[in-house]
DNA sequence: ACGCCGAATTTGTCCGGACATATACTGGCT
DNA sequence: AGCCAGTATATGTCCGGACAAATTCGGCGT
């Protein structure tokens, strides 16, 4: 028995993306480029177009290139960035909390925000919003883990009714109820000191610390639809995350 | 000129495709059970077999089936989880910490974890680790924003030398050097009270507020390769993150 | 200069067929 | 009962061809 290379047997499209993402990496098709037709990578490789084909939507599922009916095969990156992924399937991911904490409204309204308070969330001052603000519990708990303060757009009013004992996050309601989709949030976690009234509505003491979690949250159209503002307690609330390699 | 329902002409692997999503979400192939094979679905659709395919493979890029050579369709999700995908590409994606931010090194040495140290970091305690202090500044600045601790299994030890003045993420240092792939991270951002000897080292009063974050690098077989614990003055940081939804 | 139209180009969709490879199953042997 | 080989089945790889749809670009006319 000869001690044969374990060279694995590749099929044929692998090859021929393996070596057109050399030579990417190799700056032979700079980014902005145009890779070769696939007729031409039929003819140069002497594969079918199936082969060609099923190479290229390699390369483009890595993100190394993009395609374009008509116009052709772009070089979009010289080297594959690895993507970590977050998935988010429920409130329980994003927000982390478990479907049986208690979310207890305390008060729903709509107003103008102040100066200050529009600048302290980057909002445009003139407008009114929906506002809403609640706490909530763990089970059994008699102090919160977590109050926030929920800024709507005022075209959204009509969810108001549906706030009150939500049992499905609030971007989730408006998504369903007015046919928009949420194709981009943003989260700032930052560490803060709690002043009199914060420390109170989370029956703390004040100076304590807390991570302030200001998500928000916008449709496909990139305007905001929901600014969200929590705080926890320091002692009380961990944010975790997960990040997962794409295994390609 | 007619109002005409601009129902656009979709594809037949499509069709095919949002037929089988609709059954699969009504419940006529439950989770765990197989999909009609390739050749069925070509006699029921009156499709080739090309067309099957795709339209299978549709499903997959979904995450609502699997497949498997020899085995066949299996389902594996009854709805759609949407996606949110945060891409890291460098440190400053991860890290936050612009590249030009200057990391001076403190200390590195090899020692073993006290158990109350252990516990709070939920590592074995009995194992030699290679730790890392530093602080991170921003450029001009006389404070650090940032105060990391790095823990390295004591088989990376090789990497100490590397350390001082390093301009990539250590993870990223090991990854090169060992040649192992980081597949998984998890963050816990939390806010603390500093005591004493935190405050010195950031340069803030003790009971100040911060931001504290651990991170964990797994590889591939699921062994810790690095966990860093940073600490960062509430007013001076604040984590943000974007997550886009992944376009289907 | 400007816009419109048509031709050429390029990727997208779809078909039929063939063989390879992984898996599951069946039946016989020990 | 348990192992093993053979067979059937399912997906994976690959080919050749055809037409559709989007894009590009040059030329024509105004």
């Amino acid at each position: 028995m000869s001690a044969v290379t374990v060279q694995a047997k590749r099929p044929r499209y692998r090859q021929v993306a393996e070596k057109l993402k050399s030579a990417i990496e190799a700056g032979e098709y700079p980014v902005g480029s145009l890779l070769p037709t696939e007729s031409e990578l039929c003819a140069s490789f002497n594969i079918s177009r199936y082969t060609a084909r099923e190479a290229l939507r390699r390369l483009a599922e890595m993100g190394l290139v993009s395609r374009r009916q008509g116009a052709g095969t772009y070089v979009e990156a010289q080297v594959e960035t690895r993507r970590y992924t977050q998935t988010l399937t429920s409130m329980t991911d994003l927000l982390q909390y478990a479907h049986d904490t208690e979310f207890r409204t305390n008060a729903v309204g709509t107003r103008k925000l102040g100066r200050e308070e529009a600048e302290a969330l980057e909002l445009p001052q003139g407008e009114a919003w929906v506002t809403v603000a609640g706490q909530r519990f763990r089970p059994g708990a008699t102090r919160p883990f977590c109050v926030t303060d929920v800024f709507i757009p005022r075209r959204f009013a009509a969810i108001q009714p549906r706030i009150p004992d939500h049992d499905v996050p609030i971007y989730q309601l408006l998504e369903s109820r007015f046919g928009i989709t949420i194709v981009r949030i943003t989260q700032d976690l930052q560490a803060t000191t709690l002043d009199a009234r914060q420390a109170d509505r989370l029956g703390v003491a004040p100076g304590d610390a807390a991570l302030r979690i200001v998500r928000r949250y916008y449709d496909d159209s990139g305007e905001v639809v929901e600014v969200a503002v929590s705080l926890h307690p320091g002692d009380l609330f961990t944010y975790s995350m997960e990040l997962q390699s794409d295994a390609t």
